[in-house]
DNA sequence: TTGGATATATAGCCTTTGCTATGTTATTGT
DNA sequence: ACAATAACATAGCAAAGGCTATATATCCAA
């Protein structure tokens, strides 16, 4: 008996089912874990592209964060195969870590060139892009990338 | 003397300056933060409209996570002013959890709604959506609006 | 009205991602 | 060559967000 106090009929309808959406957050707290993995990465591969050199201090103050949380980190992603270190002149991209490069920095540029296409100003589409890239599933990738050929065709 | 051995003039174009990019960081970081409210609250409203109550039960089994989890968290939603308990009848949502909760909600089914408009499957639209609502300004959110809002005419 | 099922609370633990403070070790300019 | 600077390492702490195990409180049906 509760506040409707009418037939206890099912009108659970409006929402999807509890699975289903479970599921839905599921995926979105796995891709949390992996957004600082594709941060780092993606952004290792810029200053190398850039400057030949990507070392804690760069990575740290690009983050915004300090330098011991990304030696930690970096110990983590040396852990897990993604990048190696010389002593003093930085880190560098295994195979594994280029690839997740550029597939990290394809998605990012995806994103943020879309966004621009809809009207959205570049440094808005920058801030954006940083937090949406990581939950771009590979379909809506896709339709993001179609439509933006199609615009700017 | 690096890598180039060339010049020593600046060469580090291709990257936005590195206190932009930091922003873009840091942003990043404050949304994720505060993702598991706006979700929580989101999902109390759902459950408010739809059955009439929201129990730690139900939250638990939508989030897919345990119910001590939910404990936790609900006490920091009430703190935070966000809820108010009624022993063994679940939570209900203050003004200020009202007005988040609409806010939320209406972002959240914008983004969906967009992302179908583009040939997403309903499916993928789901999941994806739980993810990127957050991090998307309202300038964003905007553009997205007017943009679906031509589709569909 | 009472006993079993259900809902909630609490304790204690783990991991991740931050921080500060403080060594230690290369590099480099003079 | 060597001292100053810069880069890196490490220790120790905190908060957030998970978990399991277990106790307690309420509800409801027989």
């Amino acid at each position: 008996m509760n506040e409707k106090n009418s037939q206890t009929i099912e009108v659970e309808s409006s929402l999807v089912a509890p699975d289903t959406q479970m599921e839905s957050f599921k995926q979105a707290r796995h891709n949390r874990r992996s957004e600082l993995v594709e941060d780092y990465v993606e952004l290792i591969a810029d200053l190398l592209a850039d400057g030949g050199e990507a070392r804690q201090v760069d990575i740290a103050q690009r983050l915004g964060v300090a330098q011991p949380t990304v030696a930690k980190m970096l110990k983590r992603l040396i852990a897990e195969g993604y990048i190696q270190q010389r002593p003093y002149r930085g880190v560098f991209l295994t195979s594994i870590g280029k690839e997740l490069a550029r597939v990290s920095r394809e998605r990012h540029q995806i994103v943020e060139a879309f966004l621009c296409s809809i009207g959205v100003s570049v440094e808005t589409a920058r801030m954006d892009a940083e937090g949406i890239e990581h939950h771009v599933s590979p379909e809506t990738l896709e339709a993001l990338k179609k439509f933006t050929a199609t615009v700017r065709a």
